[in-house]
DNA sequence: TCTACAACCTCTAGTCACTAGAGCTTCAAG
DNA sequence: CTTGAAGCTCTAGTGACTAGAGGTTGTAGA
């Protein structure tokens, strides 16, 4: 049985985090001792591990929360995984393409810039002040 | 003489955010009519403009207050705007190096699944509670 | 001039996924 | 048996908004 700290430091988590997603029901409440302390078994470090990993690939609670669901229902069809994951892929490509714009721009807006002179005829200020220069939408 | 509706129509940026940017002191407060509502002159819709670019490049409010502070101060040093701006430009990189790595995994996981069969079996799942089998870190 | 109603006002609370802190109790090593 | 690290609960704060309640103002048309 492990301590609250002591899953923390398998896993990875930390103990604030645990006992917030004990709070919001994305973990079973765990047993407690005589002293109300949790304690945990190696089902529990699987769970845990499961969720940091999904979070770690920008799942969403409620995400991660479908995902249990499904595992512990495993007659239920395979797609609502995988829709899930698909969904994820997409945000995270749209996150993505979005970024690339952002450092074109960037790259444009801080290499225009020696940081020599003052700020009234600074570059960097100049191109945040006129959206119509950029080259690409964002 | 702008309304904050017709300020919200022109820059984009909807009016309880305008509302919130003033209040954050990122605004100055507007001048008022009689009855009290908001008024705005092109200075204004300047201001915003350059607050919603540099909002789309993921400034921060707190960086952007630092931004508009150097342009009304126009004898400091261009250097602190672009030290703002390369570090956001550093931020961006970062986080696209992260979103590559995520996309690599989830594309993976993905894929790895036809999205028949019940979710027993299902390669998703099993993906996600296994964090060994990444290719990459992340 | 009156009326209708869209647009405005302030204030509070909610979102997401935690994080920090106060003030108290328990566990385990020596 | 003592000590102190680690545990407990509860409340509040973070960033950047967003939503809603309940009331007031501005303006176009009759």
């Amino acid at each position: 049985m492990f301590s609250i700290g002591q899953l923390s430091k398998q896993t990875g988590v930390k103990v604030p985090t645990i006992r917030y997603y004990e709070q919001v029901g994305l973990l079973d409440s765990a047993g407690r001792t005589d002293g109300n302390q949790r304690r945990y078994d190696q089902e529990g470090v699987e769970r845990l591990g499961f969720i940091k990993h999904a979070r770690d690939l920008g799942f969403s609670i409620d995400a991660i929360t479908a995902l249990i669901d499904l595992q512990q229902h495993p007659d239920r069809s395979c797609q609502e995984a995988t829709d899930i994951a698909v969904g994820q892929l997409a945000d995270v490509r749209e996150k993505m393409r979005r970024l690339v714009a952002l450092e074109t721009e960037l790259v444009r807006i801080a290499d225009g810039c020696d940081g020599e002179g003052s700020s009234d005829q600074c570059y960097v200020l100049a191109a945040l002040a006129d959206h119509g220069r950029c080259q690409a939408e964002h």
